[in-house]
DNA sequence: GCCGTTTTCGGCCCGACTGTTTTCAGTCG
């Protein structure tokens, strides 16, 4: 069993003992259990094999160590299956309904027979959900409202989809006199791939102004609600959005709270408790004394607990607090640290612009060095054409590499990586060029050994410096290949090779929990826009987005280094 | 069920909102 089905089954029975009213910390227990499950950077089945003991992992003691070695002995686990068989099938799906928690969908089970969305539907519209003790028609209505909601709820919107219209937003409003801080909140602040719902924060002489000109910015689709300090509005996808005008010397407890996570808020609060102290979004209450502190900003809230300043990107809960604690997180990378691009396409195969735009445009990002990797097959390219178009851009980097001073172009390819495991360009190509980046592009479908064996050959293959988006996923659109990536991570360290952080926002392939696993490693990354047209150079800060959440330093990746030790790095390469 | 800088028992995060109450339970973020 998987990780993400381990946790799964102690989410249900978080949710099922809640439903029977048992033990709230016990519930707790296992709901914390699951959560930590989810973010385990490595599967639990392996570390089983090798002998680690589920206990020293925080939040997981005897019992659920227990339980999840059954799961991944036998395939299941008794106790969740008797778990189950006590209540009405179906009830965990009222609890996704949101204003349903376990005590009504209780009710709703057991007094109303009812065992889903449907009946739930049906129940409310004959009034048997108004008639019960303690509902009315109010609630009914309420539910009734939540369903449909429910029913066309969007999905998740990708950060990449997200960002621009918040920033275009932001922007607009920065311009209002007296607007003193104002920026995003939550999950989008903290750079995770998609987002629910977006919360903007600010200060403002006058708040109001700042509201009203919120409300009437081209973006907002609807306006939900309007008062003096808080606006939500629909954008466009759906995507809602709240505007939160606080007091100055309450920002940044505010901003700290709204941008959670969850998990991380939680967590200092458990520990603040122990110092005497009450955490909430209006600041620091000592217990004893009922002294409240304010904090204007996010720096002086955590240096205020002991604490160092903890970025956003790595506020999930996962040891950054103890690291705080001893004054150890690492500087993680930043966009400037990156020198170069190491994939990106031209008109000479699926690309937009001509790979001189692409060298200009790269150099007005002041990169010391570019690489182009055009596709070694698919559009534009004939089977018989792919050698001679390499013999023609090797020949026109040459020539620009002379007339653009300031970049340094480099020869380079994206070459497919077959569904056979061979690859689409002979050693004797592969070895005039600079760089190979391979990459799966077809037969996405393969079993797990084959897709595995398919890629570690490619990581053996001396020519061969990155594997360009391991997974191939697409968000919302592609799944990602069934792949051994704690194997092929291993292959990529033991044979020093590249694995590529695809900073494209539907792509982020490798993710934040893989990309932190590989670091763990010891795997070399490389932050890459895999560019169609010179402006997806700039979608470089996703990638980095994500190299932060896996909390990933200068060290952790290749393209910062220097063009120098760029090039030193590169000529390990057999050479022709 | 988990955990330990008040350790092996006795605790366990905080505040707002809503609807249905007349002092609060349930739900959410």
């Amino acid at each position: 069993m998987k990780n993400s089905d381990i946790a799964t089954v102690f989410e249900n029975i978080a949710d099922l003992l809640d439903l029977k009213g048992d033990n709230k910390f016990k519930i707790r227990a296992y709901a914390r259990a699951a959560q930590v499950i989810h973010h385990l950077p490595e599967e639990m089945e392996l570390m089983h094999e090798e002998g680690k003991d589920f206990q020293d992992i925080t939040g997981i003691g005897d019992a659920i160590a227990k339980k999840s070695m059954e799961m991944i002995t036998t395939g299941k686990l008794k106790f969740y299956e008797d778990l189950k068989a006590e209540f009405p099938k179906g009830i965990i799906n009222l609890l996704d309904i949101p204003g349903i928690g376990p005590k009504t969908a209780y009710r709703l089970a057991t007094e109303l027979n009812v065992g889903s969305v449907d009946q739930l539907e049906k129940a409310i519209k004959d009034g048997r959900v108004a008639s019960l003790e303690r509902m009315g028609e109010k609630t009914a209505a309420n539910i009734l409202h939540s369903i449909e909601v429910f029913r066309r709820k969007d999905r998740r919107i990708p950060l990449g989809e997200a960002l621009p219209i918040v920033e275009e937003m932001l922007n607009s409003l920065r311009h209002i006199a007296g607007v003193q801080n104002l920026m995003p909140a939550g999950s989008l602040r903290r750079f995770k791939e998609t987002v629910g719902d977006i919360d903007l924060m600010g200060t403002a002489d006058d708040p109001e102004s700042v509201i009203q000109a919120f409300v009437k910015l081209p973006q907002v689709r609807e306006v939900l609600s309007q008062g003096p300090t808080k606006a939500s509005v629909i954008l466009p996808k759906g995507l809602q959005a709240d505007l939160r005008m606080v007091e100055h010397e309450d920002f940044g407890s505010l901003l700290q709270h709204f941008t959670g996570s969850k998990e991380h808020n939680v967590a200092l609060r458990t520990r603040s408790q122990k110092q005497g102290l009450s955490l909430s979004e209006y600041g620091i209450t000592d217990i004893k004394t009922g002294k409240v502190e304010k904090f204007a900003d996010e720096e002086s809230f955590y240096r205020f607990l002991g604490l160092q300043y903890i970025p956003p990107e790595i506020r999930e809960d996962m040891g950054e607090i103890a690291l705080a604690e001893k004054n150890a997180i690492p500087r993680l990378i930043e966009i400037g640290d990156i020198k170069g691009d190491l994939h990106i396409h031209t008109v000479s195969s699926d690309g937009n612009d001509t790979l001189e735009d692409m060298a200009r445009a790269a150099k007005a990002l002041g990169y010391q060095y570019l690489a182009i990797t055009d596709h070694s097959s698919g559009r534009n390219i004939t089977a018989d054409k792919k050698i001679e178009r390499l013999t023609g851009q090797i020949a026109e980097i040459k020539r620009l590499n002379q007339s653009i001073p300031g970049i340094y172009l480099l020869n380079g390819v994206e070459v497919d990586i077959r569904a056979d495991g061979s690859l689409d360009l002979p050693d004797e190509v592969l070895t005039e060029l600079d760089i190979v980046v391979a990459s799966v592009h077809s037969s996405f479908l393969q079993d797990r050994a084959t897709m595995t064996n398919r890629i570690i050959g490619a990581i053996k293959n001396p020519h061969v410096d990155i594997i360009a988006h391991p997974t191939t996923r697409k968000i919302g659109e592609r799944e990602p290949a069934d792949v051994d990536l704690e194997a092929v991570f291993r292959a990529a360290a033991a044979n020093g090779k590249a694995l590529e952080i695809n900073a494209m926002p539907d792509r982020l392939d490798l993710k934040d929990l893989h990309a932190y696993r590989a670091r763990e490693l010891g795997v070399m990354l490389a932050i890459c826009t895999d560019s169609h047209a010179t402006w997806h150079l700039n979608m470089m800060r996703f990638g980095v987005g994500v190299a932060r959440r896996a909390w990933c330093q200068h060290k952790d990746i290749l393209n910062t280094l220097p063009l120098k030790d760029m090039l030193e790095f590169l000529k390990r390469r057999p050479a022709g």
